[in-house]
DNA sequence: TGCAGTATCCATCAAACGGTGGAGGGTTTC
DNA sequence: GAAACCCTCCACCGTTTGATGGATACTGCA
């Protein structure tokens, strides 16, 4: 509104569902001159309302967040809005996570263990229109790339093998034979580059493939 | 230094090696009247020299730290100082990391997900001399009691299991006998109250025994 | 139409794993 | 010094897993 300003201030939506972290980010921002902290949410409907209400310029948002995930939120809001900005802002989860928020359309991917003078830079660039993806997410995202990817029944078989589950109870829970499940672990052994399930579970894990909430 | 205060602030050191956690978290804290952030680390060694050099009140301690981990850097600065006041304030972690991190001293055990005023109360609790552990904390706490606890033997072992290696394998790692191994991998099962090495490496990280890193 | 990819199933075989029970030597604890 | 506990090893046996090399069928795309 105001006529003397150079400029408006960017105007954000915190996302994150730790309270004391929330808070502490907005108490950060905030003592930025040209950044303000319009709205905060602490899970995934939440964030797609507080979206929707309060059109924020940039959005940060973690990636681990209740009800609905942060990838999914930033499809959600994209939909909705598709020049929404959003930056994800977490601690690091693996290079699948990474994959999904930039495939769901988000800006920027930073990490908590950044400097806040990166944080604001990286802020004002996405506001600028730009992308702000450290070089070492892109490497773990081009090394993601390399791999070959697994099929949607694949994963299924893979999130059995982490909850700990048998051949034969996979086989009795996806309603196919144990042949069928052995055929599906051996691809996914080959395509995660391991030897056997316990490594396939870890790496899983480690990759973000699947979480164990 | 100052005599017409009713009360001195109480002086606090931050400990979180994320920076925009941390700096967010001291911003928060100073807006509290009473509360005064004199000092920050972000990693285990950086903490155990700045108490040393600062004597804070209250030491908020994040768990998850590089180099030292917080459990060892609360019991390597309760030797130098047995009368340090720490508090945790972690994501969740686990129950075997909230059974270390109290076992080493720590005073109070508060996740981040709890509310500011929450948190300022317990650093005032602390601060008075009083323990802060939150209900379902102590509830995990006795969960774990309540199970047989892992000898040191087998946790070597299942950190290995939890790696991907196979019985084999961790044998000549440890210089034993595969049939050894065996024994310890079914001790473990026996006691984790699972079925299988892959079981026992999800609850293992579940429980945080064992980390990804 | 034909090809690539996915999902389903089969058989076979060796290796790894898990269950059971027992045994000896070493501490720590009472 | 007995009891309790841990670590080490052994043998036996059944089950599970992983590796290999197929086969059929459905999809979508070129």
């Amino acid at each position: 509104m105001s006529e003397k300003q150079m400029t408006e201030p960017i105007r954000i939506l915190v996302v994150d569902d730790h309270n004391v972290v929330r808070q502490g980010l907005v108490a950060l921002l905030n003592t930025v001159s040209d950044l303000q902290v319009v709205a905060e949410a602490s899970d995934g409907p939440e964030a797609i309302e507080t979206f929707r209400k309060h059109k924020p310029d940039i959005t940060l948002m973690d990636l681990r967040l209740p009800k609905i995930g942060g990838a999914d939120a930033i499809t959600r809001i994209r939909e909705e809005s598709p020049s929404a900005r959003i930056i994800v802002l977490t601690t690091f989860d693996g290079d699948e996570d990474i994959f999904r928020a930039l495939q769901a359309g988000a800006k920027g991917y930073l990490l908590k263990g950044m400097d806040i003078d990166e944080l604001t830079e990286a802020i004002r660039a996405v506001h600028a229109g730009k992308s702000k993806i450290p070089g070492f997410v892109a490497e773990k995202l081009a090394e993601r790339m390399g791999g070959p990817a697994l099929t949607t029944r694949e994963t299924e078989v893979l999130k059995r093998i982490v909850a700990g589950r048998s051949n034969k109870e996979i086989a009795s829970d996806l309603f196919i034979s144990e042949a069928t499940v052995k055929t599906h672990v051996n691809s996914i052994l080959g395509k995660l580059g391991v030897t056997d399930r316990t490594q396939a579970a870890t790496t899983a894990l480690q990759r973000g493939i699947v979480h164990l909430d």
